[in-house]
Parts: C-alpha cells; structure tokens; sequence
DNA sequence: CCTTTCACG
DNA sequence: ACGTACGTGAAAGGC
C-alpha cells in the first residue's frame, strides 16, 4: 500500500484570500466569481503539486465558537464579510463537492481546531499531512510529519512551514509560535497580547526563556524596565492570549481519515459548475466544449469588395493583426460596424481598394476605433492614413481606469459588461497551440470585435463624461496616440557596424574577466546564475551573505558592493555583470531589432503604466544606458535616417520636482525654482541649516536623495538604504525637510486622506489612479498605497505635461513646414532627427513648445543638445 | 512560467 | 513592529 498523505484545507481563510488577490469578476447572471476562481485554481495546484490520497476542506462554523467563553470580544471589531464573497460561498462547496472532495464543520469550534485535531491523529499514525491556509497561526502544527503551506502573493504562491523553515526565519520551534503570539497578540483576531511587544521582542523573549510561562517565572532577570513594567501589569491577558492562539488537537470532531478518501472529481459536474461560472479557460484545458456565451445575434458580411454605400459617416473600426506587434506581424483583416451592418474586410481587399482608402483618410467621417495606434500603424502599412478618429476604446477605457485595460478588447469589454466577443485565446489557442482559425471563424470574431467597439462608445464615453475626463481623453491621449503611431512607424536610424565593433571589444572582455573568476573561484561555473554563484561566494568561499531572497542568498549589486573589500572576486563579478548586460540586452538584444530599412521600431504602450507614463517595447528604447561611459557608447549606434541630418535632444530639468511645488503650493519650493537655484543645494542649505558657500557635496548628495525620496512617497527606510545610513538618521532627515518645506508634507497628508476618502487619486489633467488598498488592514499593501497616493499625482503629472508637449510640438513642426521628425520619448525628453537647416530654428522652437505647453506657478525649464547621433546629444 | 538581476526616468 | 523606496522591460537561469 502507497503511503498516505492528507492535504487539510482552510476553507473559510481561503476563500477570503482568493477574493481579496483577484479583481471583482461576474458571469453573465450578474453572480461574482472572483473567489470561486480563485479557490478552483488553488485546488488545482494544490491536488496536481501534492497528489493526496486523502482531502479536507474545513470550515468555520458560525459566530460564536468556545473561544468567546474565555474573551468575548474575540475576533472582535473585524468587517463584515461583503456580499459579494457571500454569494459564492454556496458555489465553492458545490465546486468542493465535484472535485470528490469532504467538507466539515463543527458548532462552536474553528476550522482551525478541526485542522489541529485531523492532522495530529494522521501524524500520530505517521501519515504525511499537509495544511493550506492564509493564516499563520495554523504554522504551530508544522512537525516532521505535517507541513504547513501559508499563501504568500496571489492566489498559488505558497510559502512552506517545515519546523527547519521555522526554525531559519524565526529561530524558534513550531509550538512556540502559540508563545509568540500570547506575547504578541494578533491584531487580525482581535488577541490583546502584551501592549509594546511585538515580533521582534517577543522573538528575544522566547530565544532567551522559550515560553510564555518561563517569561514570567523569569521575570525579575528582566532589566528593560519599561517592558518588565508591561509584562506584569498585562499577565493575565498574555496567558489568554496564548490559549486563544492555541489551536485545539482534540476536539469532538466526527469525521476521520477513513472518511477523507480522495477517489479523485466528478469531471461531469466540474464541467457543469465550470460552464454556469463561466471560467471557460479551465473549460478549454479539460477540452471541454466551451461554452459560447450567449453571443447576441448579428448578422455579418465578408466582402470581396468595399463599396461607398458600405461606409458610414461614423463607424467603429477595429484591424485585426496576427500577434501583438502591429508593425510587423500580418495584418488579417479589417472590421467595421455601425447601427446596421458589421462588415469584415480581408486585407487584399482592403489593401486594394480605392472607395476604401478615400474614407479612411477623410477627417470627416468619424472612426470610433478599437487601438487606433495599432490601426493608425497597420494602416499605414497598407499605404494609406487613418484620419477622423473620434474614439479609442483601449485608451478610453485605461483612462477611466488605468488598472483595467489589458489591451484585448474581449476583456475591455467585458469589465464594461458586454459579453458579445470571445477572447483571442479562445479563437487563435495559446502559446505552441496558437493557430490561424478557418476563415469563417476569423471574420466573425474580428466583426465582433468591431461590433463590440460600436456598442461600447456610449457607455464608455458617459463614464468619461462623468469623470470629467472628456478633455484629457480627446484634447490629449487620442491625438497622442496618432503622434506616437507616426514615431514607430518612422522608428530610429541604428548603425549596426556600431553594436558590433562595440560587441567585439566586450565579448574580449568578458572572456579575460570570466577566465579571472574561475581562478579566484577554483572553479568553473556558470556566473549568470544567481544560485550557483551564491553557492561560490558564500558556501565555498564563505563570505557573509547580507540578504537572502525567496530562493536563496542574494548576490544583488547593493549586496556584492558592500563585500567588495572582503574578497578580490567581487569587483570582478560586478564588472562581468554590467559587461554581460550591455553584451546581452543592449549589443545582441537590439542587433536582433533592426528591421531591413536599417532601424529600429519600438513601439509604445500607451495604455499600460498606472501613472500615465508611456512604456517602450520591442525592443525597449526607454532604457538604453547612459550612467556610465561604457554603457553610453551604445548610444553611439543612434543616428540620422538622413544624410546631412542630426540628432536633437530636449530634456526637462527636474519635472517632477517642479510639479510638486506646483501642486503642494510650498512657498519655499516655489520660490527656489522661480529664483532658478540648484534645487539641491537649496535642500541641502535647509535641511542642514548652512549657507550656500557651506553645502558640501555629501550634503548635496544626501539632499538630492531626500528630494528623490520625497517624489517616490518617502519612507526612511528606502531613503536609508539609498544613503546606506541608518534608519533613525534617515527618519531625522526627513523630519528635518518636512518642517522645512510645510507645504510639501501638508501634500502627503492630503494625498493620503484623499485616496482613503475618495478611493483614487488624480493628476492635474485629471487623470486617476484607483488605489483600494489604501484602506487595507495589511500594514504592506496600505503603506505602499499611501506612497503610492503621494507618487501618482507627481509621476502622472510630469507624463501629462510631456505629453501634451508632444501634441504641441508635432503641431508646430507641421505649422512651419519643417522636416524635423519625433523619434523618441523617454518619460521626460524627447529626441529628434532633423536636417542641419532646421537646427537653429529647432533650438528657439522645441524649449519654447516644451516650456509654455501648461502653465504652472513655477518655470519649466529645457535642456537640449544635438550631434551627429544620440550620443553625441550630451 | 516564475524569479532574479539590472538598464532607464 | 511591517521589511519597500515610484514607474517600467528584457535576459538569463531553473523549475
């Protein structure tokens, strides 16, 4: 007989977490599914990782449970569950019922118990048990038998309790975590614990004492009087603590191991579950029919030629490429929809035909497209222009909620309530699977998409509407969009002998510096890996690791530099890093980019950061080096497409710094930049209290961090690592700046308090960021909410500002006739080509345009070069 | 496919 | 006491 091995569930914790990792999700009966999908896909890997012979899930039982006897108030003050988890309760027993697998609960006691009880009977009878839950306390059941999996991130993420895991991270053994927390208490539950002690302290205590009873049989050996003090005065609510953390191993429980038999699921009903919730992914993977949703009724023409009576003076347009990048990939075909009629045009016919290109280069007749960058671009490609588009569902839907666009217009659409599209996934396949589908099948679901487009623009322009984000969605984002279209498609001139000369001597290089590694090692081994490179420097070398990761040691760039004087491998690993990188992303990686015209296309995403920033892929031309010389000569590789043309360069000076002045209205700020001093010198003067002549440049170095702390969201612990002070000392920095600059912290406060009573934080062009962790009881997520809510407006308001630029500037190159061409945009400049005629008039114009597009109540100040490629732009 | 590392603003 | 600075994309290793 197999050995058994039981794998005990939480039910009630899990199913609380998968609601909470994933967005609010409904079928098409208006039911929410997000926590059914959720507890489905942890099931599934869970029963595919662990391959039980026996299950449980285990449930809480009611409100009152024997706890409460001993303290009432015991998971005090917690919310409500929301009705939206409530209703899928019912469907996560169902969905536990078809996988075959037992559920139990028992009046008065918690899953938890039951958990307890099941798993030291299979442990005494030497069954391997293992115990999935969100809640750590279940950790004290971990032993040699028992494994305790405690959700990490998401919904799949675990982290495992062995007592050896317990034993590294907290140094003290399973049992004991009943001690820390009667020590500690658990806000979670409402368990009191002792008022001033923490994890930390309570770790020291029991490291030094090993249990609660011991603290206080130990009590006068105690010096810390402020402690002891605590310790006495809260004694009895720590011993209740501790028996409310423990969980209890015998209770009258009815079920046993014999009943937990996992024979494996009933697929028929799993389907059946699986189609009225509509996860149709999972549905595909048991090759299950899926199930079409109720697709509406619309009746579709393919047409082997456009006609003029076809096109509307509005329609929804959506071009359908095969894969993402629009630039290069095939173009399918073309769908458009209005009132009447949904049309799918293959693109030999479209390519072809005459009627069609006239009304696609009208601006008259009005496009509501479904990307009109990729349209604007594939179009392109066919030899014709996109003019008259009046709306971009991507765009308008990622301007009502960032968080929201994935870029498919299925799922758009979806969050929008219309269901009439089925997601390309479900067309084309995935990954190795993905195919072309039969013709048919092709033009029905680019005409959906097309359709779909159509349908959306009254609902998605209302929430505009009601967003006051009309303005920023036509005035901005939507002719952004045709600029940004216009620079992939001209993409940037890249002199390949460059790369490859530059290639050459790194390659040269590396060789020299991997040959020295290998000797200070002893060995050969592969660098590049991160474990086998901890392995040499801190198991055979025996250097002391500083930081670990999820995996194993850390051998990060910040962590190597702090070893640096302890071994002579280190700098040579660091340098075999920065060389490989450049050899990797930026010599081989861009080599592979360059198209048969000689350049470079990226393409630009402009519905993906949740600040407003644009993002560069394909290759990325948003990171291309610059901090050090070695990697800037990549930059070298950047020229004219033209002979006799230059490359022009135009940055703004300190944008975010100067958004927040204007935002938080500090006076000081304000006028440090209206006087044009070196803002970090100004800091420096304040924050230490000296004269100008007296800042020195460790004064002006921590100055800039703090400035470069306080755009992020400041907290002293990253402005302490980014100073390699302390924290204490980073903490009296930043006290020191924020009574200096009153208008500044009167910002993070009010940003703060806006998310939290609002639910989203916006920029000066209105534009908003959702943030619902704010509010979150995890200390975590709400503090990076909270920084977040500080970053946003500043981030987002400098992307705002540049992008508005970039509408001006094509404007006034097309006003004065001239041939400089829009390359590039790196979050805060914008890079030109230009015929050397257009130099002079570029150097008035491109500041001008950049510097007056908004008016703030500081100057925004432009720095520009030119050269004969972008390195030379310094 | 996920994790780690590192390039940019 | 939490163990991260904000926002990105690409390559490589390893499961």
């Amino acid at each position: 007989m197999t050995k058994k091995k039981i794998v005990l569930l939480d039910g009630n914790s899990l199913a609380y977490r998968a609601f909470f990792a994933l967005p609010l999700l409904t079928n098409d009966k208006g039911i929410h599914t997000n926590a059914v999908y959720g507890f489905t896909m942890m099931l599934e890997t869970i029963l595919d990782n662990e391959k039980p012979t026996h299950v449980l899930v285990a449930w809480d039982a009611g409100k009152t449970t024997f706890r409460h006897s001993t303290f009432t108030e015991y998971k005090g003050g917690r919310q409500k569950t929301p009705p939206e988890l409530s209703e899928q309760f019912p469907y996560i027993r169902k969905l536990i019922e078809a996988f075959g697998i037992e559920q139990y609960e028992l009046d008065l006691y918690e899953a938890d118990d039951i958990i307890g009880t099941l798993s030291r009977e299979c442990s005494e009878a030497k069954a391997e048990v293992v115990i999935i839950s969100g809640d750590k306390d279940l950790t004290q059941l971990a032993n040699e038998q028992t494994t305790v999996c405690i959700t990490r991130k998401g919904i799949t993420d675990l982290e495992k309790y062995t007592p050896q895991h317990i034993e590294e991270k907290y140094g003290i053994e399973p049992l004991q975590i009943i001690d820390m927390k009667g020590l500690m208490g658990d806000a979670s539950d409402n368990i009191p614990g002792v008022p001033g002690i923490g994890e930390k302290t309570a770790l020291k205590l029991l490291k030094e004492y090993g249990s609660v009873e011991n603290v206080y049989q130990s009590i006068d050996q105690i010096t810390a009087k402020k402690m002891k003090e605590n310790l006495v005065t809260n004694k009895e609510q720590a011993f209740m603590s501790k028996e409310l953390a423990t969980i209890e191993v015998h209770a009258p429980i009815e079920v046993s191991l014999a009943d937990l038999d996992f024979a494996g699921r009933n697929e028929e009903e799993v389907i059946q579950l699986y189609k009225e919730l509509q996860f149709n992914s999972l549905l595909e993977k048991l090759d299950a029919p899926v199930e079409v949703q109720h697709l509406e009724e619309i009746e579709i023409q393919t047409v082997d030629e456009v006609t003029a009576d076809m096109l509307t003076d509005t329609m929804s347009i959506h071009v359908e490429i095969d894969g993402d990048n629009y630039l290069s990939a095939s173009i399918l075909g073309i769908g458009l929809s209005n009132e009447t009629n949904t049309y799918f045009v293959p693109t030999n016919v479209a390519a072809s035909s005459a009627v069609l290109k006239e009304w696609l280069e009208d601006h008259a007749t009005l496009k509501y497209a479904s990307d009109s960058k990729s349209a604007y671009a594939a179009i392109a490609r066919l030899g014709m222009e996109l003019n008259g588009t009046d709306f971009d569902l991507m765009l308008a839907a990622y301007i009502v909620n960032p968080s929201f666009s994935t870029g498919e217009v299925a799922e758009i659409a979806r969050s929008f309530g219309y269901h009439g599209v089925k997601s390309d996934e479900a067309v084309f396949g995935k990954g190795a699977k993905r195919s072309l589908p039969a013709a048919e099948q092709l033009a029905e679901h680019v005409a959906r998409k097309a359709h779909a487009v159509w349908e959306l623009y009254p609902v998605v322009s209302k929430q505009l509407e009601e967003n006051e984000q009309q303005e920023l969605f036509h005035e901005l984002e939507l002719p952004l969009a045709k600029i940004l279209g216009k620079m992939e498609v001209t993409g940037v001139k890249t002199d390949l002998d460059v790369l490859q000369t530059i290639g050459q001597q790194l390659s040269e290089r590396l060789a020299l510096i991997e040959k020295d590694i290998y000797e200070m090692a002893g060995e050969k081994f592969n660098i590049n890996s991160p474990k086998q490179l901890g392995v040499i420097l801190f198991e055979k070398i025996g250097l002391t690791p500083i930081k670990k990761t999820k995996t194993g040691y850390s051998t990060a760039a910040d962590v190597l530099e702090k070893l640096e004087n302890e071994h002579e491998i280190i700098q040579h690993i660091l340098l075999y890093r920065q060389l490989g990188k450049l050899n990797s992303t930026y010599i081989d990686g861009l080599s592979k980019e360059i198209h048969e015209d000689g350049k470079i296309h990226t393409r630009f995403q402009q519905a993906l950061t949740q600040t407003g920033r644009l993002s560069s892929i394909n290759p990325n031309l948003q990171n291309i080096p610059i901090r050090l010389e070695e990697g800037r000569k990549i930059r070298a590789a950047f020229i004219p497409s033209e002979p006799e043309w230059i490359m022009f360069a135009a940055d703004y000076s300190q944008i975010e710094l100067r958004v927040l002045a204007h935002i938080s209205q500090d006076e000081k700020l304000i006028e440090a930049f209206k006087q044009g001093a070196d803002i970090h010198t100004k800091t420096a003067m304040d924050v230490f209290g000296v004269s100008e002549e007296d800042v020195d440049s460790n004064m002006r170095r921590a100055a800039k961090a703090v400035n470069f702390g306080i755009v992020y969201g400041i907290s002293d612990y990253g402005l302490s690592q980014s100073l390699n002070i302390t924290r204490k000392e980073a903490g009296e920095f930043i006290d020191t700046y924020l009574a200096s600059f009153p208008g500044v912290k009167q910002y993070m406060d009010d940003s703060i308090a806006d998310a939290k009573q609002k639910g989203y934080v916006t920029t000066l062009l209105n534009r908003r960021r959702y943030l619902p962790d704010i509010t979150s009881s995890n200390f975590n997520l709400r503090s990076f909410a909270e920084r977040t809510a500080m970053n946003t407006p500043i981030q987002g308001t400098a992307a705002d500002i540049i992008k508005k630029a970039m509408i001006d500037m094509d404007a006034r190159l097309e006003k004065e006739q001239l041939q400089t061409r829009m390359l590039l945009q790196v979050h805060d400049e914008l890079i030109f080509e230009a015929p050397v005629e257009e130099l002079e008039r570029l150097k008035e114009i491109v500041p001008e345009v950049m510097e007056q597009t908004l008016q703030l109540d500081v100057p925004l100040k432009v720095d520009w070069n030119h050269g004969k490629s972008w390195y030379e732009t310094k």
